[in-house]
DNA sequence: ATGTCC
């Protein structure tokens, strides 16, 4: 007698998905009720009529599940009288990321968006969005990394460091980093967001656990970086007084297992909303009062968690390297969805690509390998949805960059700026981002700069393409 | 962003 398998219960009337799962554990104790042959019969009857085995011993749990997947199946989509309101702070945005932005507002459950100034085309919503719904969370308006996130920590380490081109400093990055799409830590670093309840929440989140183990404390690809560079605090703040400060500054997010987490929740998502018009499926949503929507939100805050941990892990490694001390800190998410209550309904604000900017709160705004980030403190803004950019923002698409740049034409303002690159991507090169400057002076109404980064020592992925070439 | 389509 042959193991009933995922083909064998598709082929009952079973859909891919959540019931899928069910089925699978339903299986095994229904096996030795009832044999191979008539639970693979009972199955094709409860696919054909769920409504009729909500007591059954074995399987009541499926026919419950596929009962709720059919009840928020139903709830078509219905195009609103208007859309809802966004206010732009773009002033050069693409037609494509404000087509993005407009489509966005025209879900049931969108209650306003903004548009930051580093705005470009995303899939679903555009990176820059923010997006407010309500009992409702879109996976695509978080984005594919979901909490992909900056950390900067301030050192006791004199700036002269910085100018020691080969020196320690370069050391603890190429020994304590490191970079592409599988990297792994040779030893397996520990941290407690690794033991956190959630990694059993679902079968997907536990096939996750061991090899986002193995890939804690590593950087991904694309424009993920960590770098030292020149803090300047023109005035006293974050408990340090006015002055130069060697930084440590890290951008990455949750690596593969945000990724499968995302790629599953918006297969999931477009699955639910087959009636959606074709520009907006990228944007299917999952309800709040349902447990696709409640798995989402859980697993991508385990995602916030992990992200927040890769980031300590790799601070820990190369300070500790160092043997320097840590003198203050600065880190946001700008993938993320924040949620809250207003009048017993659930709000979510999605960040994709945006920094938190409530009033008060500290971020880290990085403009390019060659040009300077910044420290900001969120001014509250109730239009920006407390948002800001969450960088300079692409002037160009990577395939574009890659066409039109190599490192030749790169190197001279890398030296200009006194920039030392051990590795990247020529997709990532400075002429590809938009001017930071511009884009700042775009959210002057939404965020104080505090200080200023200047990027000394940078490596990212090595996209075969050193800059010695 | 992602061992880049379970």
């Amino acid at each position: 007698m042959s193991k009933i398998r995922g083909g064998d219960i598709r082929a009952a009337g079973i859909p891919d998905g959540p019931a899928m799962g069910v089925a699978l554990s339903c299986i095994p104790r229904a096996v030795k009720h009832l044999g191979r042959d008539v639970a693979l019969q009972r199955l094709a009857e409860i696919a054909a009529a769920p409504d009729r085995y909500t007591d059954d011993a074995d399987f009541a749990p499926l026919a419950e599940r596929l009962i709720a997947d059919a009840r928020e199946a139903d709830r078509r989509f219905v195009e609103r009288d208007a859309p809802a309101p966004y206010v732009n702070y773009c002033g050069d945005a693409d037609p494509g990321a404000l087509e993005q932005m407009r489509n966005s507002l025209r879900l049931p459950s969108a209650v306003r968006g903004a548009l930051m100034p580093d705005a470009h085309r995303g899939y679903g919503l555009p990176i820059g969005g923010v997006l407010e719904t309500e009992g409702t969370v879109i996976p695509y308006a978080v984005g594919v990394d979901i909490a992909c996130r900056m950390k900067l920590s301030v050192l006791d380490v004199a700036p002269e460091a910085l100018d020691e081109h080969g020196g320690r400093l370069k050391d603890a990055l190429l020994k304590q980093t490191q970079f592409g799409t599988g990297a792994k830590l040779r030893k397996r670093a520990d941290h407690a967001a690794m033991d956190d309840d959630r990694w059993a929440l679902t079968p997907l989140a536990r096939r996750l656990r061991d090899r986002a183990w193995e890939q804690l404390g590593t950087s991904g690809s694309g424009n993920h970086f960590v770098e030292f560079g020149l803090l300047t605090l023109p005035a006293p703040d974050l408990g340090l007084e006015a002055g130069r400060y060697v930084a440590l500054l890290s951008h990455s997010g949750s690596r593969g297992a945000g990724a499968q987490i995302a790629g599953h929740y918006s297969k999931l998502a477009r699955e639910l909303r087959p009636e959606l018009p074709k520009e907006l499926s990228y944007l299917s949503w999952l309800d709040l009062d349902h447990d696709s929507g409640r798995e989402y939100l859980a697993l991508m805050r385990l995602m916030g968690e992990y992200a927040s941990a890769c980031h300590a892990v790799i601070h820990e490694r190369v300070v500790g390297h160092l043997k320097a001390e840590v003198l203050a800190g600065v880190e946001n998410h700008h993938n993320y969805a924040w949620t809250s209550e207003r009048d017993g309904r659930e709000v979510v604000v999605h960040r994709k690509g945006a920094t938190p900017a409530a009033e008060g709160e500290l971020g880290v705004i990085p403009g390019s390998m060659a040009a300077p980030g910044f420290v900001v403190r969120g001014k509250g803004r109730p239009e920006s949805i407390d948002s800001a950019s969450h960088g300079a923002g692409r002037r160009m698409s990577r395939k574009a960059a890659t066409e039109q740049f190599n490192w030749q034409m790169v190197r001279p303002v890398l030296a200009e700026r006194g920039v030392e690159l051990l590795s990247a991507g020529i997709d990532e090169n400075p002429f590809a981002y938009k001017d930071i400057e511009a884009v700042m002076a775009q959210q002057t109404d939404l965020v104080d700069v505090i200080g200023r980064f200047d990027p000394r020592i940078v490596r990212m992925a090595d996209a075969g393409e050193r800059p010695e070439d």
